[in-house]
DNA sequence: CATGAATGAGTTTTCATTCAT
DNA sequence: TATGAATGAAAACTCATTCAT
C-alpha cells in the first residue's frame, strides 16, 4: 500500500494520462489535469518540477510497463518440443503481450501512438489526409491486385494495408529522418528492392490460395 | 511564372516548411517563420488566416505533391509482358516514389514522419527512449533466431526491424486507436496470428538458407 | 527627437521610475509599470527581456547621467588664481553636483538612496527603527557634548549627526561585508581612532567658538 | 536556560538570520529557513505570524543588542580626570563598540548594512556600479589632491573615501529622500558648504604633514 | 502590399500560508 | 508542539494576432 504522498503522485499521473491523452502534450494545460484530479495546481508542482517532467514521468512509466509485460524468460520456452515451436511461441508471446499493451490502456495507445501527437483537433485531422491518401492508394492497389488474381480475395485488406503503411513510414523515418544509418542512391535500389519483397511476402502475391 | 504575390506566398511556405521542420508547430514561432523568411511577422498574415491554417496549408501541398509523384497511369505498366511482371513493376515504382518522395526533401520528411511531431526536444528525446526499447528487444530477438538457425545470419537487421516495428505499431495505432474496425476478444488472437505470419515471412524464418 | 520605437522605451524607463521609487523593486509589479505608463504589460517586454533587466537599465541610466552632470574639465578649474583655491572649488562642485543629482529627481533619489530599498512600507519601517536608535544616539551625545561645552552649541545637529551615520555605516559596510580589504583584529584598533579623529573634526571638538 | 519553546523560536530567528543574510527578505523562502533548521515549515509558523514579522523580530533584536552592546553609564566615564579625555573615551567607546557589533556577526552586518537589501545577485550587482563609480570618483579626487600637495600622501585613501561616500549618500538620504527638514534653494548652498568643511577635515586639505 | 509596434488573453510557475493529523 | 501535504492567489512572461501607418 502506497502511503499520502505516493498516492497523490499516482494519482496526478493517472489524470495527466487522461488529459495527454485527449488533447496531447501542448493542448493540455495544468489547470486541465488538476481539474480532473480535483487538487489544486500547485499540488502538482509538490510532485513534478514542471510540465515536461511530469509528461516524461508518463512516458518513462510506459517503457518499464512494457518491459515488465513483455519479458519473459527465455527459459519458459526451451526444452519444450522442437526449437522451431518455442520460437514461434516466443514470437507470438512479444506480439501478443505488445499489442495487449496497447488494447488494455486507451489513453496510454493513443499518447504513444498517436504518431503526430500534441497537434490539436483541426491540425490533427489534416495529418490524417496525408496517411489517408498513402492508405487509400495501397488499399487500391490491393483491390486491383485480386482483381488480376495475384492477391488472394481473403486477404484482410485493412491488415495488410496498414502493416505496409506502419512499414514503409517507419523505414523511410529510420532512413531519411533519423538517418542513424548513412545510405547512397544505390543503396534507395536495393531498400526499394527489399521493401518490395516484404510486401509481396505480407500480400502473399503470385502464391494466391497456395495455403 | 508567378506572380509577386504567389511567389511571396510560396517563400512563406518554404519558410514555414524549414521552420516547422526544426522545431515542430507549437515550439515554431509565427516570428521564426518571418525572420527566415525575412519578412515582417504581419505579411504573413496578408497571405495565411492564421498559424495553423499556415501549418496545413502546408501538408496539403504535400498531400498533391506525392499524389502527383506516386501516381502513374495503369494502363503504362499495360500490354507488356506478362500481367505479373507489370504488378511487380507497378508496386516497386509506388515504393520507389514514395520512398522518394520523403528521401529527396529533408523538411518535408521530418514534418510528415516525425512519429512524435511537435515535441520539444526535451521530450522527444523520452518519447525516442520508448521506441528505442520496443526496437532493441526486436533487435535482440532477431539475433537469437540466428543463432539458433531459424533466421538468416545474411538479414538486414535494421531493414527487418524497422518494417516489423512500423508494421505492429501502426496496426496497433489502427486497431486500438483510431477503431474504424470493431474488434473483440477473439479477433486479437487472429489479429496476433496475422501479425506472426507477417513477422515469419519478413524475417523468412525457418527457410534460412533458403534462397 | 526619437523615434516610435525609442520614446516609448523612455516612456516605460520614466514610468518603472515611479514604480520602483513607489514601491521598491520586489513590491512593483510590471502591471503597475504596464498601468502607469498606460501600455500592455506585452510591450514592456518588447523593450526588455524582464523586471530584472528594466530595473538594470535604470541603473545604468543612471550611472551615464551622474558621470554627466559631475563630470568637469580640471582645466575649467586652473589658471584661476593658486590652486588651493581652485582644488576647493572643483571639491565644492562635485560635491554641488552631486547632491543636486539627488535633489532634482526624487524617484532617482529614492531609487539609489533608499538604503534597505525594495523591501515592503512595514519592513523598512522597522528598518528605519535601527537607524534611527543610532542616530538618536548620536545626536544625544552631541547635545552632552554641547552641555560639557566640548562642541559649538551653534553645530549643526542633524547635519553633523547624518555625516557621522552615514560615515560609521559605510565604513562599517566596507570593512565587513564587502571585504575587499583583509583587516585583522589590530586594525580594528586604528580603524577606530580613524573614525574618531574623522567625527572630532566633524564636530569641531575641543576647539568650540574657534572659528 | 531557555525552555523548549524559547530554544526552538531562538533556533529559527538563528536561521533566519543566515538565509536573509545569504539572499535578503524577498530572495529568502520560509523553506529556506526551514531547511536550514531542520523543522518542518509549519513549525515556523507557531513561532511568527508570518514571513514578515519573522524579519521583523530579528531587526528588533538587533536594536536591542546595539543598544546593550553600546550603552553604558556616563558615570563610568566621569570623575576620572579632565571632561574632555573622558569625552573622548566615551566617543571613542561608542564608535569602537558600534563597529563590533558589525564586525563580529557577519550574517547581522549584512542584513543591516547591505544597502540596497533583499535584490538578487544580478541587480545588487548593478546598483554596486554606481556605488564604484561615485567611490572612483572621490579616490581619483584625493589622488590629484595629493599630487597637487593639497593632500598629506599618507592618507588612507580606502578609508577616507568611504567616509565621504556615507556621509554624502547619507545627507542626501536624509534631506531628498526622508525629507524631515524642509530645505529651499538656498539651503542646498549651505548644506554643500558644510559637506565640503566637512570633507576638507577629513581630508586634513590645506594642513598636509601639518600633525 | 508590407510593416512592426502594440496588444492582452492565456499559461506556467511560485511560495507564503493553512490545517488535519 | 510539530509536521508537511495541500492550497490558490498572485506574479512573470509568452506569443499569435491586429491595425495604423
Amino acid at each position: 500500500m502506497l502511503k499520502k504522498g505516493e498516492q497523490t503522485k499516482e494519482h496526478i499521473l493517472i489524470c495527466a494520462e487522461k488529459a495527454f491523452s485527449r488533447k496531447g502534450y501542448y493542448e493540455s494545460q495544468v489547470s486541465d489535469i488538476s481539474k480532473l484530479a480535483q487538487i489544486a495546481k500547485g499540488t502538482i508542482y509538490q510532485y513534478f518540477r514542471n510540465k515536461e517532467s511530469l509528461y516524461i514521468s508518463l512516458i518513462e512509466k510506459y517503457v518499464v510497463e512494457w518491459e515488465n509485460k513483455v519479458a519473459l524468460n527465455l527459459n519458459d520456452f526451451m526444452g519444450q518440443g522442437i526449437s522451431q515451436d518455442y520460437a514461434r511461441a516466443y514470437l507470438r508471446h512479444r506480439i501478443a503481450k505488445t499489442m495487449a499493451f496497447f488494447a488494455e490502456n486507451q489513453d496510454r495507445a493513443n499518447i504513444i501512438l498517436r504518431m503526430s501527437s500534441g497537434l490539436n483537433d483541426v491540425i490533427e485531422h489534416v495529418v490524417r489526409i496525408f496517411e489517408d491518401s498513402v492508405m487509400k492508394a495501397i488499399v487500391d492497389d490491393i483491390k486491383i491486385g485480386q482483381q488480376f488474381g495475384h492477391i488472394s480475395s481473403s486477404l484482410n485488406i485493412d491488415f495488410a494495408g496498414n502493416v505496409i503503411l506502419g512499414g514503409v513510414l517507419r523505414i523511410s523515418y529510420f532512413y531519411f529522418v533519423l538517418k542513424k544509418q548513412n545510405y547512397n542512391i544505390h543503396d534507395m535500389d536495393s531498400l526499394t528492392d527489399e521493401m518490395v519483397k516484404v510486401i509481396e511476402n505480407t500480400l502473399n502475391m503470385y502464391q494466391p490460395e497456395k495455403n
